[in-house]
DNA sequence: AATGCGGGTGTAAACAGTTACAGGAGATTC
DNA sequence: GAATCTCCTGTAACTGTTTACACCCGCATT
């Protein structure tokens, strides 16, 4: 005697009303009389009735479900990125499914796979190791998708627009004025962003009619352990620069913790800058100095860009640049000429 | 002229077979002959067929996605917990559903509720702000839980025994030999897992013969700000322990920042312990001495013991207590009589 | 009295799969 | 030569919702 499962009918009959106005009333349609939307919610709460939005959404055409691809949720720019994106997303009734890449293009393959099996409603592709396939897989299929890179040019795709330049010109505007010998700890070579970051910065140097030694560009992985192992190659070096620059904070303090371990002192021996301003930054000592990514805006322009494209498809969001910025913490000697009221 | 959607249909009449044998074929059921199976696969290729999960679950009962809920993403502890546990659920064809309830116990609800209207084949309960109306929704319906406490009795649920004494005991011992003025940060006050952790804290130093003064016992919030907080207050103190215990990584990590903002050094002036090993506390100056919790276990654990409660229902998990222990590093002066090579 | 209207409700056909059951075609056994 | 078995395939019922459409009823207009 297996017991009966609970659904929709079930709660029709027992409030004497046909499945449609059930459904009605659950969907808060306003072509229900008040009073029978009542008793039919009397009856739900009665049986402890959950809707199967498995079911919901085959007939309906919508999942509510919206895709969230990261390479590394270890790395705590993420985590902040998710749980707003999911606050979010909850309060507008959607919910998250969530993947994790691990820098991998095969894994990302199969996550995309997997979120079109789901029909998602969007997918915000927050990793940016990109694949061929991967774009060839999402033009197939129509789901909207927003991602962090301008490498998909493929009309369809939503992109969200990080300016790293603002950010890139103010650190280096604030070094150029104490450093002339700078280093740069880039991310790992296949990621998108991380080469922009590394482009930039060149090109900022140069504008300013500074150049690094090849042996000053070391690249890390994005992680602390790349930052230490970057650093203890620069440290090697007979001739050393007096400023690093970080393509992300964890690197920043990978290499804050090798320096610290050669028995060197921030930013007595070197000004040291990270990128992305975590959190975890202002707890260490001391405080890094770091270019700022707004995290939060991100999440919020991801979700309101796919929201847009599922709604309708009308309202085209905003799209304007998000612009990362400079903030100054205790890792960076100001500038000579900075009056001394600047110093803690 | 809307484009015709590619379903299981499509698929059958151009392979010239049954939806069943489609099925079948997706299935990988034996039942299928090879050369079919290979027409039927060509034809889903070609045409970029990608099943539909939902109506899949929808008969066949089984979602085949887990839901996780944890309070705080942003404490490093869990991003790697749940990112084990999503590699773990990928290779078994899992998807994850994730949620962030904030520390708050409406949201949970909300958690709770949502994935039940998935019809997940189960949930990681891994947040410890309970409350009864969770229980009583989760009873109700009979979704296999796996918590991270004992506070669920409720025969239904399983749980994964975490053993905070283990690690606890060897923190006090280790402790105990140079230090008598002992203090304790707390986590916040309606989590269980911070509750339990205080607990056998203050009763194995009983068992000790040591005591606590109420003005050490602290309360933080297992935030770096609630660390910092707690320990501002403790430096205000005219009588001053020589050792403090945290309730988690976090909360010590602030307590470092608050001892260094005052001008003061670990482990000189204060022996620091804290509670989880997240990898961030061998990234400071310096590295923290901790009591590890193993968090890949308990993704292990959590997974397998789900997955064994909906497949068939047979055999349970092992269910083997998961013990913590206390990892030494620099935060924590060794006892006076250790000899001196253990110096560093 | 006929017509129109609109709010509230029910009927039944989708939606896209899975799977119990039936059955056909060969091969094997009696 | 019939019965049985095995292997493969198809038919159709079923999963739980949404929603287009039809319909009914009471009221206001003509």
């Amino acid at each position: 005697m297996k017991q009966q499962p609970v659904n929709i009918s079930v709660i029709a009959r027992r409030a004497g009303v046909s499945t449609a106005t059930v459904s009605r009333t659950l969907n808060g349609s306003p072509l229900v009389r008040e009073k029978t939307a009542e008793r039919v919610r009397k009856v739900i709460a009665g049986l402890g009735y959950v809707p199967n939005s498995g079911a919901r959404s085959l007939s309906s055409g919508r999942s509510n479900l919206l895709g969230v691809i990261i390479s590394d949720i270890t790395n705590p720019f993420f985590p902040d990125l998710i749980r707003r994106l999911e606050h979010l997303a909850t309060d507008h009734s959607y919910d998250l499914i969530f993947a994790d890449t691990d820098y991998d293009p095969v894994r990302l393959e199969h996550c995309v796979q997997r979120m079109m099996e789901r029909r998602v409603d969007g997918i915000a592709l927050l990793a940016s190791e990109m694949h061929q396939r991967v774009v060839d897989l999402l033009k197939r299929q129509s789901v909207p998708v927003v991602a962090l890179q301008a490498q998909l040019q493929e009309s369809r795709f939503r992109t969200i627009h990080v300016d790293y330049g603002s950010g890139i010109r103010e650190a280096v505007d604030h070094l150029r004025l104490g450093h002339s010998d700078l280093a740069f700890i880039a991310g790992p070579g296949n990621l998108w962003t991380a080469n922009r970051r590394r482009e930039l910065f060149l090109k900022e140097l140069e504008r300013n009619g500074l150049k690094v030694p090849r042996a000053w560009l070391l690249e890390g992985d994005h992680r602390a352990d790349g930052g230490v192992h970057a650093m203890r190659k620069l440290l090697q070096q007979k001739r050393r620069p007096t400023a690093i620059l970080c393509s992300n904070d964890l690197t920043a303090l990978g290499a804050l913790k090798a320096i610290q371990e050669a028995g060197l002192q921030v930013p007595h021996d070197f000004s040291l800058l990270g990128f992305d301003d975590i959190d975890l930054v202002s707890l260490v000592h001391p405080r890094l100095s770091t270019i700022r990514i707004p995290r939060s805006e991100i999440a919020t322009q991801a979700f309101f860009t796919l929201l847009a494209a599922t709604r309708d498809g009308l309202m085209a969001a905003p799209q304007t640049a998000i612009m990362t910025s400079l903030i100054v913490r205790d890792s960076s000697t100001p500038p000579r000429d900075s009056n001394s009221a600047k110093r803690r």
